[in-house]
DNA sequence: GCCGCATTGTTAGGTTACCTAACAATCACG
DNA sequence: CGTGATTGTTAGGTAACCTAACAATGCGGC
């Protein structure tokens, strides 16, 4: 087992850790976002990728239908998503007009404290992070697509 | 407004995301362990960080003392983890050789997951991205002493 | 020494997030 | 058509979180 070369475990060990670590330190700032972890992610998927069949936003938030059913219920309430139907079993999930003012306000939150941290990089550092978080999108959405049918099976 | 350089928040935002993503792809190993996501967080760390008193430990994991003594109390009833007098008010709360093994386990899970995802990189990508999880480790913990002030003010 | 105050945990009671099981409705397709 | 798979919701339960209130202890000033 050769390890002189930078390990892939040892190189996944670190991300792993990193990330954690980066998602602690911006989470701090959701509390004034006045809704719960739960509800801020869901409205985050609907902003990010469109809107959704409540069942795809169950799966890509790794929730069962009925618990996204309940956090739509919650969003629905306070304006932040709306349902539509779609044909006349299957619904579309968006986020209204107000959900996307309030999660971009939470985003820009948590990015002004991330850019906090990262204010005292030199240039090069800065260029260096944002190549590994490229390649890491596009590591990870690889694996993903790879996974999917695995993933299927075996639910 | 410069952008000529890699802006700063631009870089914020790519890794604010790819850390959003690694992280919901290696959760998915977690439904394994047993035990759910916030125990399983907490169980990390003590592993890690070592014994810590009930109220660090709530800290640490940004959550209530009361909250926290309910998850000790989950954890110590499946072994993972113990309670002991420090004084007479305060605990030192510590991880078990059981709650060791379990965490490592899971943990070996989700890195396995993560390498996987990396595996077709080639070798500078992988040094880019070691690079860059050390980079970004020492600049959140940098930002974390430097707001503890700031934080425990606010409380 | 001891008195007040801050620190540290726990109890009580409530809400939200999550689950499985059971169901209702609709779609798709032979 | 009608049967089976898909899509959501209801019902009912557990775990994760909160605030308020409290109990007990430690600690610094006098």
């Amino acid at each position: 087992m050769p390890h002189s070369v930078p390990s892939v475990e040892a190189t996944a060990d670190r991300l792993h850790s990193a990330a954690i670590h980066l998602l602690r330190h911006v989470r701090k700032e959701d509390a004034q976002s006045g809704i719960s972890g739960a509800q801020l992610s869901a409205l985050s998927v609907l902003v990010f990728a469109g809107p959704q069949t409540l069942g795809a936003l169950a799966r890509a938030e790794q929730v069962t239908p009925p618990t996204m059913s309940q956090l739509v219920n919650a969003l629905e309430k306070q304006g932040l998503a709306r349902r539509k139907d779609r044909d006349r079993r299957s619904i579309l999930v968006s986020a209204t007009a107000e959900g996307r003012r309030l999660l971009q306000a939470g985003r820009r939150r948590r990015l002004k404290r991330l850019a906090r941290a990262l204010a005292a990089l030199a240039p090069e550092k800065l260029a260096l992070l944002g190549e590994a978080a490229d390649l890491l999108l596009r590591a990870t959405a690889a694996a993903e697509t790879e996974q999917a049918g695995d993933d299927n099976r075996r639910r």
